[in-house]
DNA sequence: GGCGCGCAGTGCGCCAACGTACAGATCAGC
DNA sequence: GCTGATCTGTACGTTGGCGCACTGCGCGCC
Protein backbone atom coordinates (compact mmCIF):
# COMPACT_ATOMS: atom_id res chain seq x y z
CA UNK A 1 0.00 0.00 0.00
CA UNK A 2 2.55 2.55 1.04
CA UNK A 3 5.28 3.82 -1.22
CA UNK A 4 7.68 4.60 1.56
CA UNK A 5 11.29 3.59 1.17
CA UNK A 6 12.22 0.98 3.73
CA UNK A 7 15.99 0.92 3.93
CA UNK A 8 17.38 -2.01 5.85
CA UNK A 9 20.27 -0.06 7.19
CA UNK A 10 20.82 2.93 9.39
CA UNK A 11 20.68 6.28 7.68
CA UNK A 12 23.27 7.94 9.86
CA UNK A 13 25.75 5.22 9.13
CA UNK A 14 24.88 5.38 5.45
CA UNK A 15 25.61 9.08 5.43
CA UNK A 16 29.15 8.63 6.68
CA UNK A 17 32.07 8.89 4.27
CA UNK A 18 32.75 5.31 3.13
CA UNK A 19 36.10 5.11 4.86
CA UNK A 20 34.71 6.08 8.23
CA UNK A 21 31.61 3.99 7.70
CA UNK A 22 33.51 0.80 7.14
CA UNK A 23 35.80 1.35 10.06
CA UNK A 24 32.84 1.99 12.31
CA UNK A 25 30.91 -1.00 11.02
CA UNK A 26 33.86 -3.24 11.88
CA UNK A 27 33.34 -2.39 15.53
CA UNK A 28 29.58 -2.86 15.38
CA UNK A 29 27.55 -5.93 16.22
CA UNK A 30 24.03 -6.56 15.05
CA UNK A 31 21.68 -7.11 18.00
CA UNK A 32 18.05 -8.15 18.21
CA UNK A 33 15.56 -6.15 20.15
CA UNK A 34 12.34 -7.54 21.56
CA UNK A 35 9.29 -5.41 22.19
CA UNK A 36 9.39 -3.88 25.64
CA UNK A 37 13.13 -4.24 26.24
CA UNK A 38 14.46 -1.36 28.26
CA UNK A 39 17.60 -0.29 26.47
CA UNK A 40 18.58 2.30 28.99
CA UNK A 41 17.21 4.04 32.02
CA UNK A 42 17.29 7.75 32.59
CA UNK A 43 20.47 8.90 34.35
CA UNK A 44 22.23 5.62 33.83
CA UNK A 45 25.51 5.13 32.06
CA UNK A 46 25.48 4.23 28.41
CA UNK A 47 27.17 0.87 27.99
CA UNK A 48 26.48 0.78 24.28
CA UNK A 49 25.46 3.08 21.52
CA UNK A 50 22.82 1.86 19.09
CA UNK A 51 22.01 2.58 15.49
CA UNK A 52 18.57 1.07 14.88
CA UNK A 53 18.02 -0.80 11.65
CA UNK A 54 14.62 -2.47 11.67
CA UNK A 55 13.87 -1.98 15.36
CA UNK A 56 12.95 1.30 16.95
CA UNK A 57 12.59 2.75 20.39
CA UNK A 58 10.62 5.32 22.33
CA UNK A 59 12.21 7.97 24.46
CA UNK A 60 10.22 8.34 27.64
CA UNK A 61 10.30 11.20 30.06
CA UNK A 62 9.24 10.54 33.62
CA UNK A 63 7.78 13.54 35.32
CA UNK A 64 7.08 13.15 39.02
CA UNK A 65 3.57 11.88 39.77
CA UNK A 66 2.63 11.23 36.17
CA UNK A 67 3.02 8.30 33.91
CA UNK A 68 6.00 8.42 31.63
CA UNK A 69 5.37 10.32 28.46
CA UNK A 70 6.83 9.62 25.08
CA UNK A 71 8.84 12.54 23.76
CA UNK A 72 10.59 10.97 20.82
CA UNK A 73 10.84 8.01 18.54
CA UNK A 74 14.13 6.74 17.18
CA UNK A 75 14.46 4.33 14.30
CA UNK A 76 16.73 3.77 11.34
CA UNK A 77 17.04 7.51 10.81
CA UNK A 78 18.75 8.11 14.13
CA UNK A 79 20.75 6.76 17.00
CA UNK A 80 20.62 6.16 20.70
CA UNK A 81 23.47 7.50 22.75
CA UNK A 82 23.85 11.04 21.51
CA UNK A 83 24.89 12.09 25.00
CA UNK A 84 28.26 10.52 24.40
CA UNK A 85 28.78 12.78 21.42
CA UNK A 86 28.28 15.68 23.80
CA UNK A 87 30.75 14.23 26.25
CA UNK A 88 28.20 13.20 28.85
CA UNK A 89 28.11 9.57 29.76
CA UNK A 90 24.62 9.36 31.10
CA UNK A 91 21.33 8.91 29.29
CA UNK A 92 18.83 11.74 29.63
CA UNK A 93 15.76 9.57 29.14
CA UNK A 94 14.48 6.06 29.43
CA UNK A 95 14.53 4.18 26.13
CA UNK A 96 12.17 1.30 25.49
CA UNK A 97 11.91 -0.92 22.46
CA UNK A 98 8.72 -0.04 20.74
CA UNK A 99 9.22 -2.05 17.58
CA UNK A 100 11.06 -5.37 17.67
CA UNK A 101 13.90 -5.66 15.22
CA UNK A 102 17.60 -5.20 14.79
CA UNK A 103 20.09 -2.51 15.64
CA UNK A 104 23.80 -2.01 15.22
CA UNK A 105 25.48 -1.79 18.56
CA UNK A 106 28.89 -0.58 19.57
CA UNK A 107 30.39 -0.43 23.05
CA UNK A 108 30.48 3.05 24.51
CA UNK A 109 34.25 3.24 24.88
CA UNK A 110 34.86 2.12 21.33
CA UNK A 111 32.34 4.65 20.12
CA UNK A 112 34.13 7.34 22.04
CA UNK A 113 37.44 6.51 20.51
CA UNK A 114 35.83 6.42 17.07
CA UNK A 115 34.57 9.94 17.74
CA UNK A 116 38.10 11.06 18.48
CA UNK A 117 39.57 9.30 15.47
CA UNK A 118 37.02 10.38 12.87
CA UNK A 119 35.93 13.98 13.10
CA UNK A 120 33.50 13.30 10.25
CA UNK A 121 31.57 11.02 12.56
CA UNK A 122 31.23 13.59 15.23
CA UNK A 123 30.26 16.29 12.70
CA UNK A 124 27.45 14.19 11.36
CA UNK A 125 26.15 13.21 14.76
CA UNK A 126 26.22 16.76 16.03
CA UNK A 127 24.01 17.79 13.19
CA UNK A 128 21.71 14.94 14.16
CA UNK A 129 21.63 16.29 17.69
CA UNK A 130 20.57 19.65 16.34
CA UNK A 131 17.66 18.00 14.57
CA UNK A 132 16.76 16.05 17.67
CA UNK A 133 16.63 19.24 19.69
CA UNK A 134 14.29 20.82 17.20
CA UNK A 135 12.10 17.76 17.24
CA UNK A 136 11.96 17.57 21.02
CA UNK A 137 11.00 21.21 21.16
CA UNK A 138 8.29 20.84 18.59
CA UNK A 139 6.99 17.76 20.32
CA UNK A 140 6.47 19.89 23.40
CA UNK A 141 4.49 22.51 21.53
CA UNK A 142 2.50 19.77 19.82
CA UNK A 143 1.56 18.28 23.17
CA UNK A 144 0.29 21.66 24.22
CA UNK A 145 -1.62 22.76 21.16
CA UNK A 146 -2.99 19.75 19.37
CA UNK A 147 -5.88 17.42 19.95
CA UNK A 148 -5.48 13.79 20.76
CA UNK A 149 -6.81 12.83 17.38
CA UNK A 150 -4.18 14.68 15.39
CA UNK A 151 -1.45 13.61 17.75
CA UNK A 152 -2.56 10.02 17.33
CA UNK A 153 -2.44 10.40 13.56
CA UNK A 154 1.04 11.82 13.79
CA UNK A 155 2.17 9.04 16.04
CA UNK A 156 0.88 6.38 13.68
CA UNK A 157 2.64 7.99 10.74
CA UNK A 158 5.91 8.33 12.56
CA UNK A 159 5.72 4.75 13.68
CA UNK A 160 4.94 3.48 10.23
CA UNK A 161 7.96 5.33 8.91
CA UNK A 162 10.10 3.14 11.09
CA UNK A 163 8.48 -0.18 10.42
CA UNK A 164 7.99 -2.56 7.51
CA UNK A 165 4.39 -2.96 6.42
CA UNK A 166 1.12 -1.25 7.10
CA UNK A 167 0.02 -3.03 10.23
CA UNK A 168 1.10 -1.97 13.67
CA UNK A 169 0.65 -4.24 16.63
CA UNK A 170 -0.56 -2.09 19.43
CA UNK A 171 -3.54 -1.66 21.65
CA UNK A 172 -5.41 1.47 22.55
CA UNK A 173 -4.09 1.14 26.06
CA UNK A 174 -0.54 1.17 24.80
CA UNK A 175 -1.17 4.18 22.62
CA UNK A 176 -2.74 5.96 25.55
CA UNK A 177 0.40 5.32 27.52
CA UNK A 178 2.60 6.71 24.76
CA UNK A 179 0.48 9.79 24.20
CA UNK A 180 0.03 10.46 27.89
CA UNK A 181 -3.77 10.32 27.76
CA UNK A 182 -6.65 8.08 28.87
CA UNK A 183 -7.27 4.82 27.12
CA UNK A 184 -10.81 5.83 26.27
CA UNK A 185 -9.64 9.06 24.69
CA UNK A 186 -7.57 6.96 22.32
CA UNK A 187 -10.60 4.81 21.57
CA UNK A 188 -12.56 7.89 20.59
CA UNK A 189 -9.77 9.31 18.47
CA UNK A 190 -9.09 5.96 16.82
CA UNK A 191 -12.74 5.51 16.04
CA UNK A 192 -12.83 8.92 14.41
CA UNK A 193 -9.90 7.97 12.21
CA UNK A 194 -11.54 4.67 11.37
CA UNK A 195 -14.79 6.37 10.42
CA UNK A 196 -12.82 8.40 7.92
CA UNK A 197 -11.36 5.17 6.52
CA UNK A 198 -7.84 6.26 7.35
CA UNK A 199 -7.10 3.27 9.52
CA UNK A 200 -8.81 0.10 10.59
CA UNK A 201 -8.12 -1.81 13.73
CA UNK A 202 -9.19 -4.59 15.97
CA UNK A 203 -7.81 -6.17 19.06
CA UNK A 204 -4.27 -4.91 19.02
CA UNK A 205 -3.71 -4.48 15.30
CA UNK A 206 -3.93 -1.18 13.54
CA UNK A 207 -3.74 -1.08 9.78
CA UNK A 208 -3.04 2.12 7.98
CA UNK A 209 -5.35 2.39 4.98
CA UNK A 210 -4.71 5.88 3.73
CA UNK A 211 -1.44 7.55 4.48
CA UNK A 212 -2.21 10.74 2.63
CA UNK A 213 -5.47 11.09 4.49
CA UNK A 214 -3.74 10.39 7.76
CA UNK A 215 -1.22 13.08 7.01
CA UNK A 216 -4.07 15.50 6.50
CA UNK A 217 -5.66 14.42 9.78
CA UNK A 218 -2.42 14.71 11.68
CA UNK A 219 -0.99 17.97 12.84
CA UNK A 220 1.51 19.87 10.80
CA UNK A 221 4.17 18.66 13.21
CA UNK A 222 4.63 15.47 11.28
CA UNK A 223 5.72 17.27 8.15
CA UNK A 224 7.68 19.81 10.08
CA UNK A 225 9.71 17.19 11.87
CA UNK A 226 10.48 15.47 8.60
CA UNK A 227 11.62 18.77 7.15
CA UNK A 228 13.87 19.44 10.11
CA UNK A 229 15.61 16.19 9.45
CA UNK A 230 15.78 16.59 5.69
CA UNK A 231 17.09 20.12 5.81
CA UNK A 232 19.97 19.46 8.15
CA UNK A 233 20.88 15.89 7.39
CA UNK A 234 20.83 15.83 3.62
CA UNK A 235 24.43 15.67 2.56
CA UNK B 1 14.41 39.77 50.20
CA UNK B 2 15.91 37.01 48.16
CA UNK B 3 19.20 35.37 48.97
CA UNK B 4 20.00 34.39 45.43
CA UNK B 5 23.50 34.98 44.16
CA UNK B 6 23.51 37.53 41.38
CA UNK B 7 26.75 37.15 39.49
CA UNK B 8 27.48 39.95 37.05
CA UNK B 9 29.20 37.69 34.61
CA UNK B 10 28.34 34.74 32.48
CA UNK B 11 28.58 31.38 34.16
CA UNK B 12 29.70 29.49 31.10
CA UNK B 13 32.55 31.89 30.58
CA UNK B 14 33.40 31.72 34.26
CA UNK B 15 33.64 27.96 34.04
CA UNK B 16 36.27 28.03 31.34
CA UNK B 17 39.90 27.36 32.19
CA UNK B 18 41.44 30.81 32.81
CA UNK B 19 43.65 30.65 29.73
CA UNK B 20 40.79 29.95 27.38
CA UNK B 21 38.54 32.38 29.18
CA UNK B 22 40.86 35.32 28.75
CA UNK B 23 41.50 34.59 25.13
CA UNK B 24 37.81 34.37 24.46
CA UNK B 25 37.04 37.53 26.39
CA UNK B 26 39.53 39.41 24.25
CA UNK B 27 37.32 38.76 21.25
CA UNK B 28 34.11 39.64 23.05
CA UNK B 29 32.32 42.95 23.11
CA UNK B 30 29.79 43.96 25.72
CA UNK B 31 26.47 44.87 24.13
CA UNK B 32 23.29 46.34 25.53
CA UNK B 33 19.97 44.70 24.97
CA UNK B 34 16.66 46.50 25.13
CA UNK B 35 13.43 44.78 25.98
CA UNK B 36 11.79 43.35 22.89
CA UNK B 37 14.87 43.26 20.67
CA UNK B 38 14.79 40.31 18.36
CA UNK B 39 18.25 38.83 18.57
CA UNK B 40 17.68 36.20 15.97
CA UNK B 41 14.87 34.75 13.91
CA UNK B 42 14.25 31.05 13.45
CA UNK B 43 16.14 29.59 10.50
CA UNK B 44 18.33 32.62 10.09
CA UNK B 45 22.09 32.65 10.19
CA UNK B 46 23.81 33.46 13.45
CA UNK B 47 25.88 36.58 12.97
CA UNK B 48 26.94 36.64 16.59
CA UNK B 49 27.00 34.40 19.57
CA UNK B 50 25.91 35.84 22.89
CA UNK B 51 26.71 35.12 26.49
CA UNK B 52 24.11 37.02 28.54
CA UNK B 53 25.31 38.85 31.62
CA UNK B 54 22.49 40.91 33.08
CA UNK B 55 20.11 40.62 30.13
CA UNK B 56 18.20 37.52 29.21
CA UNK B 57 16.17 36.22 26.32
CA UNK B 58 13.24 33.96 25.56
CA UNK B 59 13.37 31.20 23.02
CA UNK B 60 10.14 31.19 21.08
CA UNK B 61 8.78 28.39 18.97
CA UNK B 62 6.33 29.28 16.24
CA UNK B 63 3.90 26.52 15.45
CA UNK B 64 1.68 27.12 12.45
CA UNK B 65 -1.63 28.82 13.31
CA UNK B 66 -0.76 29.46 16.92
CA UNK B 67 0.96 32.25 18.68
CA UNK B 68 4.59 31.71 19.39
CA UNK B 69 5.23 29.81 22.56
CA UNK B 70 8.12 30.23 24.92
CA UNK B 71 10.14 27.06 25.27
CA UNK B 72 13.20 28.32 27.07
CA UNK B 73 14.80 31.15 28.93
CA UNK B 74 18.47 31.98 28.63
CA UNK B 75 20.35 34.24 30.97
CA UNK B 76 23.75 34.44 32.58
CA UNK B 77 23.81 30.69 33.03
CA UNK B 78 23.77 30.00 29.32
CA UNK B 79 24.42 31.18 25.83
CA UNK B 80 22.71 31.90 22.56
CA UNK B 81 24.16 30.28 19.49
CA UNK B 82 24.63 26.68 20.52
CA UNK B 83 23.85 25.62 16.96
CA UNK B 84 27.30 26.76 15.94
CA UNK B 85 28.82 24.37 18.44
CA UNK B 86 26.97 21.61 16.61
CA UNK B 87 28.23 22.82 13.29
CA UNK B 88 24.93 24.22 12.07
CA UNK B 89 24.89 27.87 11.20
CA UNK B 90 21.21 28.54 11.56
CA UNK B 91 19.17 29.32 14.64
CA UNK B 92 16.47 26.81 15.53
CA UNK B 93 14.23 29.33 17.29
CA UNK B 94 13.40 32.98 17.51
CA UNK B 95 15.13 34.74 20.38
CA UNK B 96 13.68 37.87 21.94
CA UNK B 97 15.09 40.01 24.70
CA UNK B 98 12.93 39.45 27.70
CA UNK B 99 15.03 41.31 30.23
CA UNK B 100 17.00 44.37 29.23
CA UNK B 101 20.65 44.26 30.15
CA UNK B 102 24.08 43.34 28.89
CA UNK B 103 25.57 40.42 27.07
CA UNK B 104 28.98 39.46 25.82
CA UNK B 105 28.93 39.15 22.07
CA UNK B 106 31.36 37.55 19.68
CA UNK B 107 31.12 37.34 15.89
CA UNK B 108 30.12 33.93 14.63
CA UNK B 109 33.28 33.28 12.62
CA UNK B 110 35.53 34.22 15.51
CA UNK B 111 33.54 31.99 17.79
CA UNK B 112 33.94 29.14 15.34
CA UNK B 113 37.67 29.54 15.20
CA UNK B 114 37.78 29.73 18.98
CA UNK B 115 35.94 26.41 19.05
CA UNK B 116 38.61 24.89 16.86
CA UNK B 117 41.47 26.37 18.84
CA UNK B 118 40.24 25.54 22.31
CA UNK B 119 38.74 22.09 22.72
CA UNK B 120 37.95 22.98 26.31
CA UNK B 121 35.46 25.53 25.07
CA UNK B 122 33.66 23.09 22.90
CA UNK B 123 33.62 20.47 25.66
CA UNK B 124 31.98 22.84 28.07
CA UNK B 125 29.42 24.07 25.59
CA UNK B 126 28.49 20.57 24.51
CA UNK B 127 27.69 19.74 28.08
CA UNK B 128 25.54 22.85 28.17
CA UNK B 129 23.72 21.63 25.07
CA UNK B 130 22.99 18.39 26.85
CA UNK B 131 21.40 20.32 29.69
CA UNK B 132 19.45 22.45 27.27
CA UNK B 133 18.04 19.36 25.62
CA UNK B 134 16.90 18.01 28.93
CA UNK B 135 15.31 21.31 29.79
CA UNK B 136 13.50 21.61 26.48
CA UNK B 137 12.16 18.12 26.88
CA UNK B 138 10.95 18.74 30.38
CA UNK B 139 9.39 22.01 29.33
CA UNK B 140 7.30 20.04 26.88
CA UNK B 141 6.06 17.64 29.50
CA UNK B 142 5.41 20.54 31.84
CA UNK B 143 3.24 22.22 29.25
CA UNK B 144 1.24 19.06 28.96
CA UNK B 145 0.78 18.11 32.58
CA UNK B 146 0.74 21.22 34.71
CA UNK B 147 -1.79 23.88 35.45
CA UNK B 148 -1.36 27.45 34.43
CA UNK B 149 -0.91 28.48 38.02
CA UNK B 150 2.07 26.27 38.65
CA UNK B 151 3.58 27.06 35.31
CA UNK B 152 3.25 30.73 36.07
CA UNK B 153 4.98 30.24 39.39
CA UNK B 154 7.79 28.40 37.67
CA UNK B 155 8.12 31.09 35.08
CA UNK B 156 8.37 33.81 37.69
CA UNK B 157 11.03 31.91 39.57
CA UNK B 158 13.07 31.24 36.48
CA UNK B 159 12.86 34.84 35.49
CA UNK B 160 13.85 36.10 38.87
CA UNK B 161 16.89 33.84 38.75
CA UNK B 162 18.09 35.82 35.78
CA UNK B 163 17.37 39.30 37.05
CA UNK B 164 18.54 41.63 39.80
CA UNK B 165 15.91 42.43 42.36
CA UNK B 166 12.50 41.14 43.27
CA UNK B 167 10.35 43.13 40.91
CA UNK B 168 9.65 42.08 37.37
CA UNK B 169 8.21 44.48 34.86
CA UNK B 170 5.63 42.57 32.95
CA UNK B 171 1.94 42.61 32.31
CA UNK B 172 -0.53 39.76 32.43
CA UNK B 173 -0.86 40.05 28.67
CA UNK B 174 2.84 39.51 28.24
CA UNK B 175 2.85 36.54 30.56
CA UNK B 176 -0.06 35.05 28.68
CA UNK B 177 1.90 35.37 25.51
CA UNK B 178 4.89 33.62 27.03
CA UNK B 179 2.89 30.82 28.56
CA UNK B 180 0.75 30.31 25.49
CA UNK B 181 -2.54 30.93 27.31
CA UNK B 182 -5.29 33.56 27.53
CA UNK B 183 -4.63 36.79 29.26
CA UNK B 184 -7.50 36.25 31.65
CA UNK B 185 -6.18 32.85 32.64
CA UNK B 186 -3.03 34.59 33.77
CA UNK B 187 -5.10 37.09 35.73
CA UNK B 188 -6.80 34.25 37.56
CA UNK B 189 -3.56 32.42 38.25
CA UNK B 190 -1.80 35.60 39.33
CA UNK B 191 -4.63 36.47 41.64
CA UNK B 192 -4.42 33.05 43.22
CA UNK B 193 -0.71 33.55 43.87
CA UNK B 194 -1.38 37.00 45.25
CA UNK B 195 -4.06 35.70 47.60
CA UNK B 196 -1.46 33.34 49.02
CA UNK B 197 0.88 36.34 49.54
CA UNK B 198 3.50 34.84 47.26
CA UNK B 199 3.56 37.78 44.89
CA UNK B 200 1.97 41.16 44.60
CA UNK B 201 1.42 43.09 41.44
CA UNK B 202 -0.18 46.03 39.82
CA UNK B 203 -0.13 47.47 36.36
CA UNK B 204 2.87 45.82 34.90
CA UNK B 205 4.96 45.22 37.99
CA UNK B 206 5.14 41.93 39.76
CA UNK B 207 6.97 41.69 43.04
CA UNK B 208 7.98 38.36 44.42
CA UNK B 209 7.24 38.28 48.12
CA UNK B 210 7.92 34.71 49.08
CA UNK B 211 10.29 32.68 46.96
CA UNK B 212 10.02 29.56 49.07
CA UNK B 213 6.27 29.66 48.86
CA UNK B 214 6.41 30.24 45.16
CA UNK B 215 8.65 27.24 44.77
CA UNK B 216 6.05 25.18 46.57
CA UNK B 217 3.32 26.53 44.34
CA UNK B 218 5.30 25.91 41.19
CA UNK B 219 5.64 22.53 39.61
CA UNK B 220 8.53 20.28 40.35
CA UNK B 221 9.96 21.22 36.97
CA UNK B 222 11.63 24.28 38.42
CA UNK B 223 13.78 22.26 40.77
CA UNK B 224 14.35 19.57 38.23
CA UNK B 225 15.68 21.98 35.65
CA UNK B 226 18.01 23.51 38.17
CA UNK B 227 19.27 20.04 39.05
CA UNK B 228 19.86 19.20 35.41
CA UNK B 229 22.09 22.20 35.14
CA UNK B 230 23.87 21.66 38.41
CA UNK B 231 24.57 18.00 37.83
CA UNK B 232 26.15 18.39 34.43
CA UNK B 233 27.71 21.82 34.60
CA UNK B 234 29.34 21.77 37.99
CA UNK B 235 33.02 21.52 37.27
C1' DG C 1 -17.70 -25.81 23.00
C1' DG C 2 -17.51 -23.21 26.80
C1' DC C 3 -14.75 -20.13 29.84
C1' DG C 4 -11.96 -16.46 30.85
C1' DC C 5 -9.34 -12.67 29.77
C1' DG C 6 -7.82 -8.92 27.17
C1' DC C 7 -9.46 -5.36 24.20
C1' DA C 8 -12.65 -1.82 22.80
C1' DG C 9 -17.17 0.93 23.30
C1' DT C 10 -19.72 3.89 26.09
C1' DG C 11 -21.60 6.76 29.79
C1' DC C 12 -21.36 9.90 33.75
C1' DG C 13 -19.99 13.95 36.18
C1' DC C 14 -16.17 17.10 36.51
C1' DC C 15 -12.69 20.50 35.59
C1' DA C 16 -9.15 23.40 33.32
C1' DA C 17 -8.76 26.23 29.90
C1' DC C 18 -10.79 28.38 25.84
C1' DG C 19 -12.74 32.65 23.05
C1' DT C 20 -14.99 36.64 23.58
C1' DA C 21 -16.48 40.61 25.68
C1' DC C 22 -17.06 44.38 28.66
C1' DA C 23 -16.49 47.15 32.90
C1' DG C 24 -13.61 49.23 36.33
C1' DA C 25 -9.16 50.98 37.72
C1' DT C 26 -5.00 53.62 37.33
C1' DC C 27 -1.55 56.09 35.14
C1' DA C 28 0.65 59.63 31.63
C1' DG C 29 0.21 63.56 29.16
C1' DC C 30 -1.89 67.59 27.94
C1' DG D 1 -8.27 67.93 36.23
C1' DC D 2 -9.77 65.69 32.12
C1' DT D 3 -8.82 62.29 28.41
C1' DG D 4 -7.19 58.35 26.44
C1' DA D 5 -4.63 54.42 26.74
C1' DT D 6 -3.34 50.58 29.23
C1' DC D 7 -3.91 47.17 32.55
C1' DT D 8 -6.77 44.06 35.29
C1' DG D 9 -11.25 41.84 37.05
C1' DT D 10 -14.98 39.26 35.79
C1' DA D 11 -18.56 37.05 33.21
C1' DC D 12 -20.72 33.69 29.81
C1' DG D 13 -21.09 29.66 27.25
C1' DT D 14 -18.15 26.06 25.06
C1' DT D 15 -14.85 22.41 24.56
C1' DG D 16 -11.35 18.90 25.13
C1' DG D 17 -9.89 15.94 28.13
C1' DC D 18 -10.10 13.76 32.78
C1' DG D 19 -11.15 9.73 36.18
C1' DC D 20 -13.89 6.11 36.83
C1' DA D 21 -16.70 2.33 35.86
C1' DC D 22 -19.28 -0.99 33.49
C1' DT D 23 -20.61 -3.51 29.28
C1' DG D 24 -19.88 -6.32 25.37
C1' DC D 25 -17.17 -8.53 22.00
C1' DG D 26 -13.95 -11.98 20.33
C1' DC D 27 -9.89 -14.65 20.60
C1' DG D 28 -7.23 -18.32 22.72
C1' DC D 29 -7.09 -22.10 25.67
C1' DC D 30 -8.36 -26.17 27.99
Amino acid sequence: MSARPTPVTNQLIESLPPGVRNKLLKRCALVDWTFGDIICEADQKHEHVYFPVTGFISLLMKESDHHPLEVGLIGHEGMLGTSLVLGVNSAPLRSVVQGAGTALSIPADQFQSALREYPGLSNLLMRYIYVLMQQLTLAGACLHFHTIESRLARWLLMTQDRVQGDTLHLTHAFLAYMLGVRRSSVSLAAEALQRQHLVSYSRGNITILDRKGLEAASCQCYQTMAEYYARIMRR
